[in-house]
DNA sequence: GAATTCTGTTTACTATAATGAACATAGATA
DNA sequence: TATCTATGTTCATTATAGTAAACAGAATTC
């Protein structure tokens, strides 16, 4: 990287994939929707917190918005479960959410393999209208509940979701399980 | 990563270790010898330009200073429509494909869970240009091969690649193997 | 077709990042 | 002792990041 990274068509480009306004972002990043303008098109040079808000409103790491998009785009993306390029997340209740999908290739579609130990949950703030979330128990047996709607689901089952209410994904379990997620952002205005 | 970065730390690590001075870093990196003082003692919030420009005099990576010693924590928030999904499953020379998604709800999004006995292989025509296709290894190992590309990938890795080129995933193990697979139907080229 | 609600951009202003110079403290050297 | 010569910190000023509000265009709604 031979200048400083030009974060602005990364901030936008995800947000435009997502269908996000500036109103939007700006809501939930606690950046001015003039700031976000301004960012995006690259006229300013903001600070590290600044980026960092909006990250966060984004849901992204702050280095997919800082990486420059020199990268090769290759055909193939390999991410190996044991070495160095999967990012891996641990929450304190024995569940580890790895990320698998290379942001880089897709904004609007995220993918994690989450692990949970017996008697463990992951419990999920309500999300953007939109979002979708499908579920592939990989191992094991989890319940899952979403607002009013719950359901059991053991290895091999698929379930879908719309997501914008509280929902968690519990193992009650004495055994672990292994859940596939996919996220998808598709946020249609109505 | 609950809070900013605070990246003050990890830049006066870095000097201080390599016995550089605060003049020194100044003149090798641009940045005033005050500022840098300040970003060190975390009084300032430094900009994304300005913490390149340090990084590049440490001839570090800029997500070096960036990064926190806390792990960072992803939360993802939806809400359930209460929908279940259909399953087909197909049967062909050890190969069984069984249809996760329910098309009703995404047209350009599918998913399958492929199970693959020992000695087997799903080969797959050219599909349209900006097809993706995300594996993630559930069980065993697998071999998969696009155009000229090749991998081998198992239990856990995860693998995308474009899929306008013929492509095959085979089983040349004496285990089997179920690959979760997630085709994306793009329209646009970059 | 005028009014209303979106979108993102530009303006006027405030807060503060960034600078250069002065300052302080410590360790040499004589 | 005093006097250099380093270190990093604080001061006064300038440059600009960040904000709120006004703005203009496009798409809806009445």
């Amino acid at each position: 990287m031979e200048t400083p990274p030009m974060i602005g068509k990364n901030i936008q480009r995800i947000r435009t994939s997502r269908k996000l306004t500036l109103n939007v972002l700006s809501e939930r990043s606690g950046v001015s929707k003039a700031m976000l303008s301004q960012i995006e098109s690259d006229k300013v040079n903001p600070t590290v917190a600044t980026v960092w808000k909006i990250a966060r409103g984004l849901n992204v790491e702050l280095n997919d918005l800082l990486d420059s998009d020199d990268q090769p785009k290759r055909i193939f993306t390999l991410n190996p479960a044991g070495e160095d390029s999967p990012k891996l997340e641990t929450h304190e209740n024995g569940v580890s959410i790895r990320i698998l999908s290379p942001l880089s290739m897709v904004e609007d579609l995220e993918m994690y393999l989450v692990t949970l130990e017996p008697h463990s949950i992951l419990s999920s703030e309500p999300h953007y209208a939109g979002t979708q979330e499908y579920l592939t128990v990989v191992k094991g047996a989890v319940k899952v509940q979403a607002g009013e709607n719950h359901a059991e689901i053991r290895k091999g089952d698929f379930l879908v979701y719309h997501c914008d209410v509280e929902h968690s994904i519990s193992n009650e379990s004495n055994q672990v399980a292994v859940v596939h997620m996919v996220v998808r952002f598709t946020e249609d205005k109505r």
